[in-house]
DNA sequence: AACGATACCTACCGCCCGCCAGGTGAAACC
DNA sequence: GGTTTCACCTGGCGGGCGGTAGGTATCGTT
């Protein structure tokens, strides 16, 4: 996973993740016929892990997923490899690509729910949860890039806080969301 | 742009743009000294399209956005290289990466002048249209990962203008932004 | 007619790529 | 205690990689 977010993953050489995982390439190979073989593994394991910390979290709600927004934003690595990889995916027979295809029909589903459960049929502009739901999903990938690129100019958990209080129809009003740099003032 | 839509960056090999190009390898590397040089040549012709069509069109406004997004979602093959390069780029050293830094910097700035002159201050949930630009943004690329994903599953067009609908505040009501499928009625 | 620039070409370089063949030493099983 | 299985290793293969060296045909210029 760190390889690929460094490199991408034709970029990402058996040898140097071999290295890397502290044995030969053909060690590696011994655990992973192939390089496709490799990356389905890696992506199964980061399969893995999501879905365990979606069992651990109860109801999902809006406010989760901002959580998670906030906890993404102190791990860059994992969000770089989670967009290089899906920029990757839709190269020409990628093998990731049907991974990914999958995994934002699934999102959406998700996000739908959510989104349902918390605000029923009631969004601003005759939003159904069902249209809404895409538009939030883009939302989360589309900071992570700029963030990525700028992480001085984005505050990517403000802002995607503020897309929250747009879904919401704007009844936080003026207070709106709480801003990064209003809870930590610069030190005197 | 034809091959990095295909293959990405770093999967594209100096020999097979030479090949589609239809001159040897080192014809090429006689017009472009190295392959960073060339991916430089690709994004700087890029930015000469974009900033010509800029200044063909008027003053930009939230429907001249919402014409662009539909001009795309003609273009899958454009889509896609802008897709995959921008992925391609949070990695490490990308030669790419300042461009689209500056690029997005740019573009947040841009969006925000369009969403003040169209709307002032008066954004929903007490956003600015500083605030808002990076959503803006955010799910205009957001969309586009979707929408090559899966284009049978995914209205780009729809999707944002629901966004648009949003960020107005959703005064639309539910007539709402019109819907392809609306616009379109499966044959009898 | 001479000259320099341009637009390519052929030939080659060393390196790295994913992958295969065939081993070895240790643990597990019967 | 013999056999099988597992987890790795060394060694090598064919091919593709980005890039260099040095040539040649075609120009416009003087």
């Amino acid at each position: 996973m760190e390889l690929i977010a460094e490199r991408g993953y034709r970029g990402t050489s058996l040898a140097a993740v071999a290295e890397r995982a502290g044995l030969t390439q053909q060690g590696l190979l011994h655990h992973f016929p192939s390089k496709e073989l490799l990356l389905v593994g890696v992506l199964e394991a980061r399969d893995r892990w999501d879905t365990a910390a979606a069992a651990a979290t109860g109801a999902w709600r809006t406010q989760t997923l901002a959580g998670l927004v906030e906890y993404n934003a102190g791990r860059p690595g994992v969000v770089q490899t989670y967009t290089v990889l899906a920029g990757d995916s839709v190269t020409e027979g990628h093998p990731a690509r049907d991974f990914f295809e999958r995994r934002f029909r699934r999102v959406r589903e998700a996000l739908a729910e959510v989104l349902r459960t918390e605000y029923g049929d009631r969004l601003p502009g005759g939003l159904t949860p069902e249209r809404a739901a895409p538009l939030l999903a883009a939302v989360m990938d589309g900071l992570q890039l700029q963030w990525l690129l700028d992480p001085e100019e984005v505050d990517m958990a403000a802002a995607f806080g503020d897309f929250l209080a747009l879904l919401q129809g704007g009844r936080g009003g003026a207070s709106g969301p709480v801003r990064r740099d209003e809870v930590e003032p610069p030190a005197p």
